[in-house]
DNA sequence: TATGACATGTAACTAGTTACATGATTCA
DNA sequence: TGAATCATGTAACTAGTTACATGTCATA
């Protein structure tokens, strides 16, 4: 139940409607916690119905601009400060990479290789999106910094993870990896998101 | 829709009942990709109703031992190496830190050092793990143990993150981290997972 | 014989996704 | 005036969680 949380963190700063919500959450939450507009909408009337939230203004073509409460305030602090953490996310990457002898070997450094390369593809952008935002003291920016700093390490160490597990499979042992060998792969491997 | 991957990827090995399946999430997958019992369950039926899976043997107490099918191994092999793989799952505790503006300066850094200390304790947990087990040749375990370095990497970089960010923090400015001030929290601020 | 491990299942719920529907306002 | 953007909402679905219900078998 974390999105509620996210938005209630992001009216933190300033009132804001559904619609300026989602530009965040597609900008710089995306890869932290998407959401998608349907979940949005319909967590803010949720949160609006419960008190946590009030409409504060109302615009052009309907829109409804957000204020966080009292007890939405106090809802954001409890759950930073005194609700458990689930620090182990699902991690789809690391799963197939578990399951990876189901296929050969090729197969199997091949996908290893494309998380190297995903990771070295991050590593470019999180460079080029900390280049261009001016830092400065404002709590989000600090806070926000700290996380782009982590996603830039979490990139880093990927990428040479990776080139190490390359490593590994190629220098163990010369058996296939598999039994039965699937037919050749279409070139097209891994879809870019 | 990786649960059911996950159990035919854990079938191609040999073929195993649900609740033998349970063992696996609970000990090597739990960190991965967590699963319920009843979760499992249901999944182990539709995957049969749809051809993935047989009922190989039935064993006492109602017990089903399910074996993958050809078709259950094309497509176990078609997730691996040809479905878009999400290599950016949601991040809990990210998601905190970058809305940590919320809170008091102290709770911040308290928050920030938790995590510090959840990576330690995760750094200790896996050196121990790697220990106990004897590395064998089979692809299985070839692939377990490039996860196992991952996780032991992710929380040496989760935990020199941390100091770094509790020192940023401290070092940012005099200015408290907020207006308004909550009141002092209470001494136990996380439970352990 | 009773406890604990083995073994499976259902029901109700919450969170998240996808697709669709609708309409207002701005501005080139 | 037509396209892009702003803006909100609903419906149907899939995935995952929590809680409960039921019964068998081994062994101390």
């Amino acid at each position: 139940m974390s999105l509620r949380h996210a938005l209630l963190g992001l009216l933190h700063e300033q009132p804001a409607s559904g619609y300026d919500l989602m530009q965040v959450f597609n900008a710089s939450l995306q890869n932290i916690w998407p959401a998608t507009q349907s979940q949005v909408y319909s967590e803010l009337t949720k949160l609006a119905a419960s008190g946590l939230l009030t409409v504060s203004a109302e615009g052009p073509r309907g829109r409804k601009e957000y204020t966080l409460t009292d007890a939405g305030r106090a809802e954001l602090q409890h759950w930073l400060v005194e609700v458990e953490t689930d620090v182990h996310p699902r991690s789809e990457g690391l799963l197939k990479v578990f399951l990876l002898g189901a296929v050969s070997r090729e197969q199997a450094t091949g996908f290893l290789a494309w998380l190297g390369e995903t990771a070295d593809h991050d590593v470019a952008a999180l460079e080029a999106l900390d280049a261009s935002i001016e830092w400065e003291d404002e709590d989000l920016h600090v806070y926000g910094r700290l996380v782009l700093e982590f996603a830039k390490r979490l990139a880093a160490m990927s990428r040479e993870w990776s080139d190490w597990a390359v490593e590994q499979i190629n220098a163990s042992g010369g058996a296939p990896g598999q039994r039965e060998q699937p037919e050749p792969q279409q070139p097209e491997r891994q879809p870019r998101r």
